[in-house]
DNA sequence: CGCTATATTGGAATCGATTCCAATATCACC
DNA sequence: GGTGATATTGGAATCGATTCCAATATAGCG
């Protein structure tokens, strides 16, 4: 016999002098009580210190009140928080609480955290990654509602919101083009993924809409690491005739970029602009002088996302791809 | 009427030809239970793809399998991730999820999340703040198993885990004076803090143990921002007779250090050794040259924090502060 | 005053698991 | 073959909420 201890509706009922019924009525807001009998019950359920049981309520309701939230590497980046934080916000707001687990990208524990959640009967589960790239989400997980959450599905079978990388590319250079620069490098990660992709196709895109022509020796592509980013700049560097202004794949390479610029005595933004991606406070904000960068929708395709879960809007026949703008932010180095 | 397409425990007692509670034996691994029957069983578990509904069996068994994680500035810090990651490997090891709620430290929210945890029936709940201090969290939350983690209340009446300050000022002293240095600079952050004065303290013993005086004028506070670093460090640079090694409070007001030195033309670690603290890696891992440091063990403390609500050790009387070592990562900053 | 329409209310049935008790089957041993 | 001990098994009761139906109270109206 387990412990009997908890106060329960009908504990309340007696205490109250109505029936269970009544209770839950209160309890659940129903209009058809009476003013008299619905502050009785409210001031046993004061009284008593009365707690609904979330498992009960589950299930008969069959509704958990839950979002489930699955994340590849939580641990190496600084996004993480601002995603689970939007995501958060919203779930929230809809009294629903986030299941969290961390797989390491390792696919059996997804399949395993997507087992647990729909014996838990979330509302849905939010697959994210934190860096932009395509992936296959163990099969099981389309047993309930997805987002995916900075990736997608090859095939795009399934509704998912990322970063819109390629108006961010567009809007790095468009800015750069604004102030004037005309000779506008492009350092770039070397690995193909949507960022890679798309960003670069942004600024080809700004560059010519802005009747500049694309000249292959200022893209060049490196590791997108501040190691990367000195490289690439020194290459930029050697070039017979100099660009004015850069524009890096990522904050990290900056770095880099930075590094190599005062090595050779440039004063940056005179004789170099520099505009950034991602928006790593850490960073972007302590460099000197602070780096202007596209910032990464993080909060707000966690927001998205759970909105698209619990929004109870009719999900639409073919699933959306919403792509997010990343704003720019405006600091020092352009 | 509610859909019910759902498979059941009695469907499957059906289709096997048992009855309901050999189902849930062998759902539950136990031991009597004949072979063959256990073999049918799961057979028809296996056909009609059975999953059970943890509602229900958390309604029976008052348990949830499920800890709550309740943290502040999940989005400001980097650090999240670690925490996170360590918990939920230790929850999952028992087959528990975790329930995640941050607050941006809104006390009105923390009191809603224990609230909604307790209806949950969680096991217990972890209360992490993103940086060590002291705390005083809802009320409620005594009615269920808690662990502070980062933080403490001021009395010590709850359990809690925190990065071993004192120790780690220590060896990071005792580090820099075994490399030969003796006159070592610190420059503090200039709010008192557990970090704050506990840094301090290990700073102090460490010189005294080895026989070295010290020297009020190489204790500079400042606020722990590069900004601060920056000054802290031009202050030390002042002194009449210079430092030849800094211990930074942490790593940002290190990268404020470095600026400092340079502008001076002083080569680290040949004319300043210098010592950070935190180990963010995005940071540490990429100044010039890179930066020796003392590792928070949030991953530790996430680890430590689930282990004591799950572990089942009965606990004592008196309610722990675990402190767990802060590692020094040698980099080339010393 | 009598009758219907409406507002409240009580409480049994239900959600889907676990668990305990009693019933049956099987076995060892004399 | 008989007896008692042990291994399996079925199924009713239970956890604590919600919900629906029927019952009662009240109001409105001619």
């Amino acid at each position: 016999m387990l412990a009997r201890n908890r106060i329960t509706i009908h504990d309340i009922a007696r205490h109250a002098g109505v029936g269970v019924g009544t209770v839950s009525r209160v309890l659940n807001n129903h209009p058809n009580v009476s003013a008299d009998t619905r502050a009785a019950v409210q001031q046993s359920i004061e009284q008593l210190g009365y707690r609904p049981r979330s498992a009960a309520k589950a299930l008969r309701t069959r509704k958990s009140l839950a979002i489930g939230f699955i994340t590849d590497y939580i641990a190496t980046t600084p996004f993480a928080g601002n995603v689970i934080s939007g995501a958060q916000d919203v779930a929230w707001q809809y009294d629903h609480i986030l299941l969290l687990v961390n797989t390491n990208g390792d696919p059996v524990l997804e399949e395993a955290a997507v087992e647990m959640m729909l014996a838990r009967e979330v509302e849905g589960i939010i697959y994210a990654t934190m860096w932009h790239r395509v992936v296959t989400p163990p099969k099981n997980i389309l047993e309930t509602n997805v987002v995916l959450l900075d990736c997608y599905v090859e095939d795009r079978s399934l509704p998912s919101v990322v970063p819109d990388e390629l108006r961010g590319g567009y809007e790095a250079t468009a800015r750069l083009i604004q102030n004037g620069h005309r000779r506008i490098g492009f350092m770039n990660h070397c690995d193909p993924d949507p960022a890679q992709v798309l960003r670069a196709e942004g600024y080809r895109r700004a560059l010519s809409d802005h009747g500049i022509a694309f000249d292959e020796g200022l893209l060049v592509e490196r590791i997108s690491e501040p190691s990367g980013g000195y490289e690439a700049m020194r290459r930029l560097l050697r070039l017979p005739e100099l660009p004015t202004a850069v524009f890096c794949y990522n904050d990290r390479m900056a770095m880099g970029a930075y590094d190599a610029l005062k090595e050779q005595g440039l004063k940056i933004p005179q004789d170099m602009a520099v505009i950034g991606y991602d928006n790593q406070e850490l960073l972007a904000a302590n460099l000197h002088p602070s780096l202007t960068t596209m910032e990464l929708p993080h909060y707000g395709m966690g927001r998205w996302a759970a909105q698209y879960l619990l929004g109870g809007e009719p999900k639409p026949a073919s699933p959306p791809q919403v792509l997010l703008a990343c704003p720019l932010i405006e600091r020092k180095s352009v």
